[in-house]
DNA sequence: CTGAAAGCGCTTACAG
DNA sequence: CTGAAAGCGCTTACAG
């Protein structure tokens, strides 16, 4: 329908065709674009006017290059790609990110580096200083792209706090080990003293730290730390089924479940089922994430939430700070312990 | 514990650095970074020795100014955040899409337009041409962006059809409405007459294309389209138990249920379960997508599946030619039936 | 408060 | 095959 002569790259309007239907010069219509002080009232005003008439917009492009800052951030995954899609929590965190990046007005870049090439050509780029910072996101603790990062000094901010590089890069993260330790607590007030525990993956903060929360729990209560009750998953509920079906096996006296992730309770759940156990008659169950699975499960789950919209906001602040020139920082944000039916109080 | 004297900002090395280094002019230390014609092997290898010595990396933004290509590629999110990102068919094509663009060294940037603000500054940002197309997730038919887009000329490909810009926007799709009729001919086959649906909203193409095959295949079998065997869902799980239990109070006979999506299917199992129905004894089962989810219900989902990362990849690839000012184009992809427990052969 | 000018780091005709 | 030069669209001291 739409009969264009001209070629298919329309000529966008650029500094100078706003200065020009303004009648001033385009250098102050860079500054009334960026808003520095030294400008006349009535400048802002002709200049705004015409901006509106040309629909002008900056281009990004040029404004990078001369200032030297890109105006983008990166959003790395290093996750083997199923694991970090699969996870709810992953999207919470993508969308809470974007949000705040958006009200910066910053560009969301999102980096998926997963073979060796890919993560080759991402560290090269991002140590190219052709981003702003970068926002990490569970990073392996002996990953070798870390230490090529920090050397480029570039600015990161992590979810999770990254183990071996606690000094140099800023994390933001839930407190995980308070989220088990109020989860079990809960459990053992409920009368339960079997209290089994599907672990995290033990080389990420996350599975480290709900563990230590489960066991200082019940430590603190003179409860005695059986092995036999300890089975580790991958975060997923494939491995939360297995590890219920062995955790059956090595105490089928057990009289509670505290899976690290609510996946993974979801897993447990079914496999309890088939096994006689009635939930949470006979074994009550607790997860973690307060994931949007564990309302609709059945029952529904008691789980440890943590705020992702509040961890992903601060994530941007800090990286903000850390862009600036501020000395790396580690927040830690609290949990709350969120009661339903496979626990109940 | 680096103690840094000099700022914080590192000079990164130039195009003229790597001249300096080689010995050649920059404008040839240009045409080996392109790959152009007419550059003497020898001078080649010396200025790609002087690149890897010197540890260049070009500088996009500089780059794109001069090219007038930003080398990156938005993907645009516009459905209310909270839908999009639980569903993981959404997960699955960022993912595909990540990949594609990284293996033409395109880089992806994420927008969510969710907010009227948020949608004028996206639409202002991509009509500014300072991407170099868009790739559209779920769009609405009515939706004032994709007009303004149009007109912009920015270069767009959608993931499904777009409700009446079918000739301007590009767009890959499976076949919705094969899928649909594949999986109601299966429950037609297996013996079932009162063959119920949940359908997809009616104003996606999606929605309406599934429920189309279901209709296609009953009247293909001279089996009645009943009103009360036909109730709405939005893809989400929890829609999906709400229609059920609409469906069993209109019509309790019913002997099949065809779900357009996994997540509402995964709604309706138990559902049926708590009003005393069997699956598929008594009432057999079918979803679409084969999300990750499928496989892991109680019954195992039989399901339809479409080709995503086929999709993701096709998408991408009919960009870069929308970009090359090829005519628009409409793709669809085949789907296959996924056999499981919740409708055995 | 405002304009002229240099410069950000590239690409690309234009001469040679 | 290669170099000198213009230009992409901005920002930012530097003079006024």
């Amino acid at each position: 329908m739409s009969q264009s002569i001209v070629p298919n790259v329309r000529k966008r309007p650029t500094i100078r065709d706003v200065a020009r239907e303004a009648g001033v010069s385009y250098a102050t219509v860079s500054r009334v674009l960026n808003g520095r002080e030294w400008v006349s009232p009535e400048a802002v005003r002709v200049v705004r006017e015409a901006i509106a008439r040309t629909g002008y917009t900056a281009n990004p492009h040029a404004r990078s290059l001369a200032t030297g800052k890109s105006g983008s951030i990166a959003f790395l995954l290093t996750e083997p790609q199923h694991l970090l899609f699969e996870d709810p929590n992953f999207s919470v965190l993508l969308r809470g990110v974007a949000q705040a990046l958006s009200d910066r007005e910053l560009t969301l870049i999102l980096m998926i580096a997963s073979t060796p090439e890919e993560r080759n050509r991402t560290t090269a780029y991002l140590s190219g200083g052709h981003v702003d910072g970068v926002l990490l996101v569970s990073p392996h603790s002996g990953d070798p792209l870390l230490s090529h990062l920090v050397q480029a000094e570039v600015p990161i901010v992590a979810c999770g706090r990254v183990l071996g590089y606690e000094q140099q890069i800023s994390s933001v993260m839930a407190d995980d080990r308070s989220g088990g330790r109020s989860a079990v607590e809960h459990l053992i007030a409920m009368g339960c003293t079997k209290i089994a525990t599907i672990t995290g993956p033990q080389d990420t903060a996350g599975g480290v730290d709900r563990l230590q929360g489960y066991t200082d729990a019940l430590l603190a209560h003179g409860i005695p730390v059986e092995p036999a009750r300890i089975v580790h998953g991958d975060w997923g509920r494939a491995s939360g089924a297995t590890a219920a079906r062995q955790l059956l096996d090595q105490d089928p006296e057990l009289d509670a479940v505290f899976a690290a992730s609510d996946a993974m309770a979801a897993g447990a759940l079914p496999v309890l089922r088939e096994a006689g156990r009635s939930v949470p008659g006979d074994v009550r169950v607790v997860g973690f994430d307060d994931s949007g699975l564990a309302a609709t499960l059945d029952p529904s789950l008691t789980t440890v939430r943590h705020p992702l919209d509040r961890i992903s906001e601060e994530m941007v602040r800090l990286l903000t700070d850390v862009i600036n020139g501020r000395t790396p920082l580690s927040i830690t944000v609290p949990t709350t312990l969120v009661i339903r039916d496979s626990s109940p109080a």
